[in-house]
RNA sequence: GCGACCGUAGCUCAGUGGAUAGAGCAUUGGUCUUCGGAACCAAGUGUCGGGGGUUCGAGUCCCUCCGGUCGCGCCA
């Protein structure tokens, strides 16, 4: 058990010896009033309504029966009104926290809680035949880091990409590819250049004005009718269509990867939509047969179908009238595969906001289908919008690419490198400059979306988003830094060292946070919340900051302080880099 | 019309029933011959969207209204 889970645990053993408080009227919390000095303070008013007294009182006799060893970590209880507050013996709390740390080292924070039960989390999901942009990123980000989360408490965590290389679409990018021909080039061009090709099919299609620039007097042909053409040849296996379709699978792929490896990013499995075809029959057949679902034609329609709280659910298809399957068919299929190949506990997707009705009616059906057992969650997330409150799109031509955010970032950062550097401050190698720039701006985009609450809507703002000052990524790495800076100045540091040294105000404020690690992994996998790792990463960053001006480490008093000062730069080092890469950012040495 | 999410300082956001609602940015002032100033300290500004209700106690839960974003049978 962590440190401040012991400290809790004292007092709530401490409070149930003297028999005067119930477990069930224990509620212990960090005290939120301002200025309240206490770790963890316990309001009276449960426990003076069971026992018929006023809270006051209560909180008066209980604080007067509570006892405590001499080397225990709560050092006071103190009565303030109706609360009593309790505070950390810091001396006992240095050690046993930097103790905690030593001990854990990279995996400092977390437990084996999930006890290796099996979570799916689905995320990034791009689509074949387009380039990944600012929207994808959300996913990827917010996805890689609930994963991170959860493999840290012990769960067995399948990463699974799940790509949209299914559906109407193809068959308009197939059949605009053999009318325009195949672009040329390789990485995001080509993708630039078939999505170009797509744009102007679809103009071609809806009988574009022949004034318009893009306008080609073969749109004389039913062009719908060839797209739904090859759409159909797609799913039948048609070899030319197939060709193609792998085509495009493969140069988006391999466009993708060096945005994934800049990203850190990694998956275990990279199922496309079309890998759950075959399973499609036995969804319709099993959806057409049950009593959900009535048909009209070929078509087949769930009606008032209800949800996990019994509200009932707007109509939806499965099949539609032209015999053709939808995306929630495929999303049902994917389900079911799920549960039959990996029976897990959970499937968590990571997916926008504007997708939460159709997973509300994907999980009713599946459940009532009896697919599968597991818990099906939705973390949806808001959409960017650009300055003037635009939703980005391709066609409004305010777009931001993934590739072009990330580059913009480590050109920013590498400016402001070379500028530290020409001011003396840091010493970077050459072959380091460029590197360290990639981790510090990549980081930036990264924290940017991590760094608050995912429901909400964000608005593209470049400095907000590479900020490197404030709550930003860049300064959470600046504060490892200055750790390492240290360290690698105080030379080697000696194994034994005395702890109760580390009572400096800074010192246990410190110490403080770097204890909260382990429930903070823990209250931020339970929320699906990657923020609060950001905001206890930000909190302790400033901790430390506080600390460094505070408190001299190579110019201590004494040579022991300097010591036990050294073990906390250390510790903290070792914290920060753990809350870092719980995010997946990166925590260079220098920079 | 129905549904989901959001509304807290000038701006961007924390605060998941407890005491006097907190951070960053911006503003103003200070620290600074420095263990890396991408820093630290200090100062301010709030009808917590409005109104009801539940509770000993509501920014937090319930109802209602207002405002914003999005979604609602053959796209994904």
């Amino acid at each position: 058990m962590y440190t401040f889970a012991r400290f809790e645990q004292a007092i709530r053993e401490a409070l149930l010896a003297t028999n005067l408080i119930n477990a069930a009227d224990i509620d212990l919390g960090a005290p939120k009033a301002a200025g309240v000095q206490a770790d963890l303070a316990l309001p009276c008013f449960r426990s003076a309504k069971t026992r018929g007294s006023n809270p006051a009182q209560v909180a008066q006799e209980l604080a007067a029966a509570l006892q405590f060893a001499p080397d225990s970590l709560v050092a006071s209880a103190t009565v303030s009104g109706p609360y009593v507050n309790f505070n950390l013996n810091p001396q006992a709390f240095a050690k046993a926290v930097l103790a905690d740390v030593q001990a854990g080292g990279a995996t400092y924070g977390s437990s084996s809680k999930g006890n290796q039960r099996k979570v799916i989390v689905e995320y990034s999901s791009p689509n074949i035949a387009k380039r990944m942009h600012v929207g994808h990123i959300r996913s990827t980000i917010i996805g890689q880091a609930i994963a991170n989360l959860y493999q840290r408490l012990g769960y067995e965590v399948i990463r699974d990409n799940h790509l949209g290389d299914y559906g109407k679409q193809f068959g308009v990018n197939i059949a605009a590819t053999i009318r325009f021909g195949k672009p040329e080039g390789e990485g995001e061009a080509v993708l630039a250049a078939i999505e170009e090709q797509y744009k102007r099919y679809n103009l071609l299609m809806k009988g574009a004005n022949p004034d318009d620039a893009d306008y080609d007097p073969d749109a004389e042909v039913d062009l719908d009718d060839e797209a739904r053409a090859w759409s159909l040849k797609l799913e039948q296996g048609d070899p030319q269509a197939i060709e193609l379709w792998q085509w495009m699978v493969d140069l988006t792929k391999t466009a993708n990867q060096p945005n994934y490896d800049r990203l850190g990013v990694q998956f275990d499995v990279q199922h496309g939509e079309s890998f759950y075809k075959d399973m499609l029959d036995e969804i319709i057949s099993d959806a057409g047969e049950s009593e959900l679902a009535e048909r009209d034609g070929k078509a087949i329609i769930v009606k008032d179908l209800p949800d996990h709280r019994g509200k009932k659910l707007p109509t939806f298809l499965i099949q539609r009238s032209d015999g053709g399957t939808l995306y929630i068919t495929r999303d049902i299929a994917t389900i079911k595969y799920r549960e039959q190949t990996y029976n897990p506990d959970a499937m968590i997707y990571i997916v926008g906001q504007p997708q939460e009705l159709h997973f509300r009616q994907t999980f009713a059906i599946s459940k009532a289908l009896g697919y599968t057992d597991a818990e099906l969650i939705h973390i949806s997330f808001g959409t960017v919008f650009d300055a003037q409150g635009q939703p980005l799109s391709t066609r409004k031509g305010n777009m931001i690419y993934l590739e072009t955010l990330l580059d913009e970032a480590r050109n920013r950062a590498k400016a402001l490198i070379e500028q530290k550097m020409s001011e003396g401050k840091t010493q970077l190698t050459a072959d380091l400059i460029d590197h360290v720039a990639e981790q510090v701006g990549v980081g930036a985009v990264m924290y940017n979306d991590l760094y608050q609450d995912t429901k909400r809507n964000i608005t593209v703002d470049w400095d907000r988003m590479l900020a490197f000052e404030g709550n930003s990524s860049p300064y959470l790495q600046y504060m490892h830094a200055r750790c390492c800076s240290i360290l690698r100045d105080f030379g080697e540091l000696p194994a034994s060292y005395d702890g109760s040294l580390l009572s400096h105000p800074a010192e246990t404020g410190l110490l403080k946070e770097l204890a909260r690690l382990p429930q903070i992994i823990e209250e931020a996998a339970a929320r699906y919340a990657p923020f609060v790792v950001a905001d206890w990463l930000y909190a302790t960053a400033r901790a430390f900051s506080a600390f460094y001006d505070a408190c001299s480490v190579l110019k201590a008093e004494t040579p022991e302080l300097r010591v036990a000062r050294g073990h906390i730069v250390a510790a903290t080092a070792q914290a920060l880099r753990n809350g870092l890469s719980l995010l997946s950012i990166a925590a260079p040495e220098r920079m």
